[in-house]
DNA sequence: GCGTCTTGTCACTTGTCGGTGACTTTAAGC
DNA sequence: GCTTAAAGTCACCGACAAGTGACAAGACGC
């Protein structure tokens, strides 16, 4: 089937067995899927290329290996979730107490991570493994973090240190769940893999943060 | 080939010593080492036996594979703090206002897990592969789980399930900061692999817990 | 048409893994 | 002594992994 080209001298259209984007497109989808699917042990060469119909070899001569491509993948991106996601009624939230705004804050975190399963999965090898594409993650999480903390800590809160903390803790904590969510049911009696659970945790943050956010009970001054 | 010859069999001049008890202690601790200098990911029947410097086949004669070896590793325990342990002196901190208790045990509670390192590896294991070794310790944590509350939810407090799931986020948190650390030099700015990180992290909870268990700026009730 | 580079296919090497069969050597019971 | 069963050794298997060399065939410039 050799696509016999009648007239086709100009071949503006798309060439179907010899393709090298289309394949290189292949190779990128079937990373996805396997990660999604399978998780981070299952990613091999031989894994890639079977996924994605595709000799393996391509994979060498387009990429070099195993961790260059893992940097391409990485770089398509779109794995963390910007701020103006989160919050696009940052405005209309600033005139509420800054309660009301680092709860919604997290509460948003929460459910937009959840909703990467894909992302859950790099945080997750990351833990085990870091290589380029976590390492690509891990910078994006960290020009995030900054932002966050001008967004949250414009307003100059008088225990910045403390409380950048305490949030940092609260949000690792999460993000553990998330990790832990994907191969186990519960964590303390909390069923995270269920919605309920997560409704239960982020009202304990709702809760948690006009505590937190508060002087309450401490004599002044720190 | 196959030199079947009979002539020297005397390859070897050392005829081990036969003891069978030895040769399981031999094992048991090879896992150890392994786990503790590699992880689990290089936790493997033929890297079991090279580093235990037995063959692999008495593993399998012994303990019957690898998920049975693991399980009766685990059973050698000690991989958990006990309340006992974080808290000698309890009774002590009960005359002190219950956020003394909690920071206490939070503070504590860390330390004790920074100074096992095959605990925390254990805790990764369970993240990518729950397996034999993790299930006893996810045994050991739930029941330690369920005697905390006991301990520090005594005096019943008004908001119980609020406070209990902002307690597991901590830990949680606490637990994903630990097992990051492994492979990681900082988290959102905080040097997780250095002593000056957890002081930070500890005193970030210090300051934390007490407006945690205040009803700082709240209307009462709810 | 011709040559050439690229895309894609196939087969192969090398290494490691989990697992097993069959052997030899020791120690204990008689 | 002899028998026997356990302890330990050796060699092998099949499966699968990463990586590579050789080659067929489409696409393109000329």
């Amino acid at each position: 089937m050799s696509a016999s080209l009648s007239g086709s001298k100009k071949t503006k259209e798309a060439p179907r067995t010899r393709d090298r984007a289309a394949t290189e497109e292949k190779i990128l989808a079937a990373v996805e899927q396997i990660l999604a699917r399978d998780g981070f042990s299952a990613l091999g060469i031989n894994e890639i290329a079977r996924q994605a119909g595709v000799d393996k070899v391509l994979i060498y001569r387009y990429y070099g290996g195993l961790p260059e491509l893992l940097r391409a993948f990485g770089e398509r991106g779109n794995f963390w979730t910007s701020i103006e996601e989160l919050l696009p009624d940052i405005a209309a939230l600033r005139e509420q107490p800054i309660a009301e705004l680092l709860t919604a804050f997290l509460s948003r975190f929460i459910d937009a991570l959840r909703k990467r399963p894909l992302t859950i999965e790099i945080l997750a090898m990351e833990i085990d493994a870091p290589n380029a594409l976590s390492q690509v993650l891990d910078e994006v999480r960290e020009e995030w973090g900054r932002q966050v903390a001008k967004v949250l800590g414009g307003d100059t809160h008088p225990d910045t240190v403390e409380l950048n903390v305490s949030i940092n803790l609260i949000v690792a904590g999460a993000l553990h769940l998330m990790v832990r969510a994907r191969r186990t049911v519960a964590w303390s009696g909390i069923p995270i893999q269920q919605e309920q659970g997560w409704d239960a945790i982020k009202h304990g943050i709702a809760w948690l943060v006009p505590r937190m956010l508060s002087n309450g009970g401490m004599p002044h001054g720190k």
